[in-house]
RNA sequence: GCGGAUGUGGUCUAGCUCGGUAGGACCGUAGCUUCCCAAGCUACUUGCCCGGGUUCAAAUCCCGGCAUCCGCACCA
């Protein structure tokens, strides 16, 4: 049966795009007003195949690696972005050419001049740039002032407006933020997996690629926490053998093929607790119905490195256009939550049974509350609380001059605390339990490119029916999306073959036992027989069922297969079942 | 953002040079047909990207905007 290759002949995937729109999947938003660049609209079976991806995502992440599920809001506080970093990491510093207006990025055009630029500041860079002498790259002239140009969309809470915040870029923050509690619900045992699925949103400045590239999008991420200091990781032991293509950031221009017990050992992967989520990207990948040799992982380059990550690795999958990035999974170490835990003020840790327990003697201090009440007040506890977080060789030698110890309050207040207030002592102490800050590792995955990536590796287009008059001049070819059973929209197609006799009501009551199952189903009774299962196969319904005047008689019906053509007689009473049975066998063949 | 190309029913397109009723095919809908792989027959629905200008008259010419595609730039 023929079918095309991806990326041989990128002309096959014309009709494609156009039987999407007609079809139901997706199309540009907002086209009754001309459109905006990067907003699609997921139709009937768009909706219907990415949330049968997510349920995939799910089955995997969430009943299978026991990540918790969250539902956290888009809207974000700006306050957040400060601490994540993503206020300055997503606002690039734009300078335009005065002469032909042509934007670069003011820490681009530093690089080989100076180290590091993308950490400068804006006024680190204008200086920069002037220092350097540095020109428009294309025409030479003279260059304008930064503007700064933020990724994320701003928006404000409340009336007045005086509350700004962001659109999230990504759905991990909240999960970070939210570490504590989430650590306390999985009772305080590392390492543990915290999922969300939901939207992400940039204005990226040039929206390209239809649905490869837009300002909102769908993702599904992981945060994965996990104690730095313990190095193996048991269940890696599953994916050690698996195969994969690497295209490591030391030789990027060469794809290399070994296990990832191979690339954790040549030190290519950073730890078996990254390659251990490649290994689960790669068989989520597989699930979906991606082929694994459109598959392949590539390192970022150091560059492209966010500061934090220690190691990231993308899945790219071969499409019509390209190696397009599909998921990104780093090593985030504990940015994130050192970052959040030094904003809020809040602990961000967990805790470490120590293997023996360390006896040590430590100086405390004590606040004499009897003496700090009367003078202090209302204000006693709060000093107090200060006061025993001090440094304790520093409190002692303050007091060992006998001077007052000066205590600053969160709101800012200054107390001189009298030294027999001060009650300094050392204690032995017997440490089992250490405090650290997690490590975690993030896969990223873009479910709208997922979807265009299973769409295209589904598509085949075949040589017109071979049968009957069809003309393929003005039909175009077949056309047949073969997505696993699992994720297509429609899992069955239900038909009398002739709209009248009786067939209808026979056919109508099989739809409802099918609909009883949770199927979702496509009642047809309109053109013939061919067409109707043309219909189903451009959509990609693995299944159809045809009633005929003889299941008047012998109460069978017949179950087509989208991919064989192949028909079998099953009585109606077991369609159910058996259609089922079919789907289930299609995920081991 | 820049340069180039493009924009006609749901889809693909003819018409634009030379202004004068917008045409086809597919898809879709209803009906006929014992109809199992886009068959046939009948009927039907749906369109000139938006705004302005020139003109008696604009899909067509001019200006502006928006969008798409390609290249540059940018970005995951």
């Amino acid at each position: 049966m023929p079918s095309f290759e991806l990326g041989k002949d990128p002309a096959l995937t014309d009709g494609l795009y156009s039987l999407l729109k007609r079809r139901g999947f997706f199309w540009p938003s907002y086209e009754i007003y001309g459109g905006i660049a990067g907003f699609y609209d997921l139709g009937p079976m768009g909706s219907l195949l990415r949330e049968n991806i997510e349920k995939v995502w799910k089955d995997i992440f969430i009943v299978s690696e026991d990540y918790l599920l969250v539902d956290c809001p888009s809207i974000t506080p700006e306050i957040a972005f400060r601490s994540s970093g993503h206020l300055e990491k997503f606002s690039d510093q734009l300078t335009r050419c005065i002469d032909c207006h042509t934007p670069f990025r003011a820490d681009h055009l530093l690089e080989g001049y100076v180290d590091a630029p993308d950490l400068f500041s804006p006024q680190e860079l204008e200086t920069a740039l002037r220092e350097n002498g540095i020109k428009c790259p294309s025409c030479g002239s003279e260059l304008g002032p930064l503007e700064e140009f933020n990724l994320m969309f701003r928006t404000s809470i409340g009336p007045g407006g005086e509350k700004t915040a962001y659109l999230r870029p990504e759905t991990a923050q909240s999960i970070f933020m939210d570490f504590s509690l989430l650590y306390r619900m999985n009772r305080e045992r590392m390492p543990f997996g915290v999922a969300q699925i939901g939207k992400g949103f940039r204005n990226e400045i040039s929206p390209r690629q239809g649905i490869l590239r837009l300002r909102e999008f769908h993702m599904a991420e992981g945060e994965f926490f996990f104690d730095p200091e313990v190095p193996d990781f048991p269940p890696f032991e599953r994916f050690k053998d698996s195969n994969v293509r690497l295209i490591p950031n030391n030789d990027p221009s060469s794809t290399k093929e070994m296990t990832l017990g191979d690339a954790v050992e040549r030190g290519l992967i950073c730890s078996e607790v990254l390659a251990y989520h490649m290994g689960l990207t790669r068989s989520f990948a597989c699930e979906i119905g991606i082929p694994i040799e459109h598959m392949r992982f590539r390192q970022h380059l150091a560059s492209e490195m966010a500061h934090y990550a220690r190691d990231c690795w993308d899945l790219e999958v071969e499409l019509s256009s390209g190696w397009i990035e599909m998921v990104g999974i780093a090593d985030r170490s504990a940015y994130d939550l050192n970052q959040h835990s030094t904003g809020s003020g809040e602990e961000m840790t967990a805790k470490r049974l120590l293997s023996e327990p360390v006896q040590r003697s430590v100086t405390r201090i004590e606040a004499d509350l009897k003496v700090l009440g009367p003078i202090f007040r209302g204000n006693a506890g709060k000093i107090a609380r200060e006061l025993i977080c001090m440094d304790a060789s520093g409190i002692r030698s303050i007091k060992d001059k006998g001077e007052p110890v000066i205590v600053e309050l969160p709101d800012g207040s200054v107390h001189k605390v009298p030294t027999e207030a001060v009650i300094i002592s050392e204690v032995e102490e017997k440490v089992s339990i250490e405090k650290y800050t997690p490590h975690v590792v993030e896969p990223s995955f873009g479910i709208d490119r997922l979807m265009a990536a299973v769409i295209e590796h589904a598509y085949t287009e075949m040589e017109k029916s071979p049968l009957k008059g069809s003309d393929e001049e003005e039909m175009g070819p077949y056309r047949v999306l073969r997505f696993d059973p699992r994720i297509s929209p429609i899992k069955c197609g239900v038909f009398p073959l002739m709209n009248r006799d009786g067939l209808p009501e026979i056919a109508k009551t099989l739809l409802s036992d099918l609909k009883k199952i949770g199927l979702i189903t496509y009642y047809d009774h309109s053109g013939s027989i061919g067409r109707r299962y043309a219909r189903m196969d451009e959509i990609g319904t693995p299944f159809s069922i045809t009633i005929d005047y003889e299941s008047k008689e012998d109460h069978a019906a017949t179950i087509r297969s989208r991919d064989t053509a192949e028909q079998i007689r099953v009585p109606i009473i077991d369609v159910p079942s058996k259609v089922l049975e079919l789907m289930d066998r299609y995920k081991k063949e």
